[in-house]
DNA sequence: TTGTAGGCGTTATCAC
DNA sequence: GTGATAACGCCTACAA
């Protein structure tokens, strides 16, 4: 493979004067440039850039670290910061963490290693211990680092994540418009801080003299008889449920009772995916602008390497998808 | 940011003890050992896999390069990559082909930049002038190459599919065994060869008396009633439908003409995914192994790594998953 | 068992 | 405008 070196050779000039031509930091005599484009051309030159980085001490990779990639959520986000560094000619490394089979620290090691040029981390790691390995990373090695979709307070690395309670307020809100003031939230086990943000925007669009009902689905279940039992018990007619698929299944067990969407009951979903898109009845949604925010993780992470501003914490606006289920 | 060096003297030995130690090559005394890894500990020592990858020529990074990452199909495939490859500890770059705004000779003048140490190419590039791209980059460069879901005949680099010949047939096969004789496929724009393997699995489990209807849906478009008549003219009682989006707005259509499914019409899509899952009716599918092809591609990529032998084409087996659309 | 030194392909600091 | 030379951090013959 040839080097910088062989096309100085040929082109009768130092290594210096095709490096520094190449990356455009002077101009040369036009008889010289054409002397190394056609070096170039001739050894079908291309710049290695492993050397470069090490010279640099600095790549052009930035990794992104997510639970699974398999999923339209992580997938859509990813794709979105994928969007955004290519055009910046950056690369990216996908790190699913349930297949690393390290731990935080082995995690850390491997982004030091490679020399990663930014991490952003997906919706990952609940506990706080990792979170101070984190700092560590962008504090002390300066690594640049986003945390999206994790809504934690700021702890002095920059956070992007969409507005839930707000998500949760016009959703609820959106119900409301419809005529459904008996409101039930459905959801996946969630931390609770994440279930407190939800019920806060649900408190600030709801009547206050409606009860609220919160039925937490069981990690091992779909949606199923005994949890729209519960729904007619309390006599609900709207429903906000925190996933797709469980409001997907919550559709499908409400028409096997013969309850009509959304003429008994409304649903509502949190995230506008494909599946919203193709259930049946197509659910009514609150979309959490999915690409957006990875995008504007990787706008993040680009801003830091370049020494730009950035804000600390950049909070999304979600906003309603109107479909057949409300 | 310690290094090699940092380490050696510390130690007080020479970075060549350091390096020979850490990559097992040599014993060394059990105090020398303590001495260095009190040094590596001491001063946070991480290697750099940048100089290592400089020194070596190589480097352990993978490319993935597919048209779009926010899809199931090709997120499933790309999750099986990065299982096998991190089980190898090595690390994936992800390329969205739609994204890098490069022509191919651009694409592979970027992987030989970054000197990955294999390529991936998923369900890419049609046209066969790209083809000779890639063996060129296979056999002048010596970067492994998996191509990986293009059913193409053997050109030189290695394949890996799934038997879409016996996905159609055991798809029909399936349809047949459920008494729906009069089967339809259905499916979006498709390269020619492609439509023919499917054809050929067909004919091998169909009557041979029964006309084959082949329904092509516009791109632009999604199925709707228009296509719905052409099945009631041709009194079909199954169909085949070639992608899952498909298949489920083809029975969203069926059931607003209050055609039942599967009593009437019955529907099986080709792939298996969480599309099928939660539609409704929940679709019986065949199953085309997205995840194992995933995790083959890596698997061929590797043995050819580490010189070890591999097939040139390897067939995956689909089988069918059996829900209520049939 | 350990040390010395050269080089992987680049860029950067000088000097000319 | 251009060139020589020294790094970047690591590995590895070869030497001791």
């Amino acid at each position: 493979m040839a080097t910088l070196k062989d096309i100085a050779k040929h082109a009768n000039v130092s290594t210096c004067t095709v490096s520094r031509y190449l990356n455009s930091n002077i101009v040369v005599k036009k008889e010289t440039e054409v002397r190394i484009e056609e070096a170039i051309k001739k050894l079908g030159y291309v710049p290695n850039i492993i050397a470069k980085s090490l010279k640099q001490q600095e790549t052009s990779n930035v990794a992104v670290i997510l639970p699974k990639l398999n999923h339209l959520y992580y997938s859509e986000v990813t794709s979105g910061i994928s969007q955004t560094l290519a055009e910046h000619h950056y690369n990216i490394f996908i790190y699913e963490v349930d297949n690393l089979h390290l731990d935080e620290e082995g995690i850390m090691n491997l982004m030091r290693e490679n020399m990663v040029a930014g991490i952003v981390f997906i919706g990952l790691f609940p506990d706080t211990s990792f979170q101070e390995k984190i700092k560590e990373v962008f504090l002390g090695w300066k690594i640049p680092v986003v945390y999206t979709n994790r809504c934690i307070p700021y702890d002095g690395f920059p956070l992007l994540y969409p507005n839930l309670v707000k998500a949760s307020k016009i959703g609820t809100e959106h119900l409301i418009k419809r005529k459904k003031e008996k409101i039930a939230f459905m959801h996946k086990p969630l931390p609770k801080d994440l279930l407190n943000q939800f019920l806060k925007g649900y408190r600030e669009a709801i009547n206050r003299d409606h009860e609220p009902l919160f039925i937490e689905i069981s990690d091992d279940k779909n949606v199923n008889k005994e949890y729209v039992q519960k729904l007619i018990e309390h006599q609900i007619n709207g429903v906000f449920v925190l996933d797709e698929k469980s409001a997907v299944y919550l559709t499908k067990t409400l028409a096997k009772s013969n309850i009509q969407v959304p003429y008994d009951i409304a649903v509502l979903s949190l995230g506008n995916s494909l599946i919203s898109e193709i259930s049946t009845p197509e659910l009514t949604c609150v979309d959490l602008q999915n690409r957006v925010l990875g995008q504007k993780s990787a706008e993040i992470i680009l801003n830091q390497i370049l020494n730009k501003t950035f804000e600390d914490v950049t909070v999304l606006e979600p906003f309603i998808v109107e479909r057949e289920s409300t």
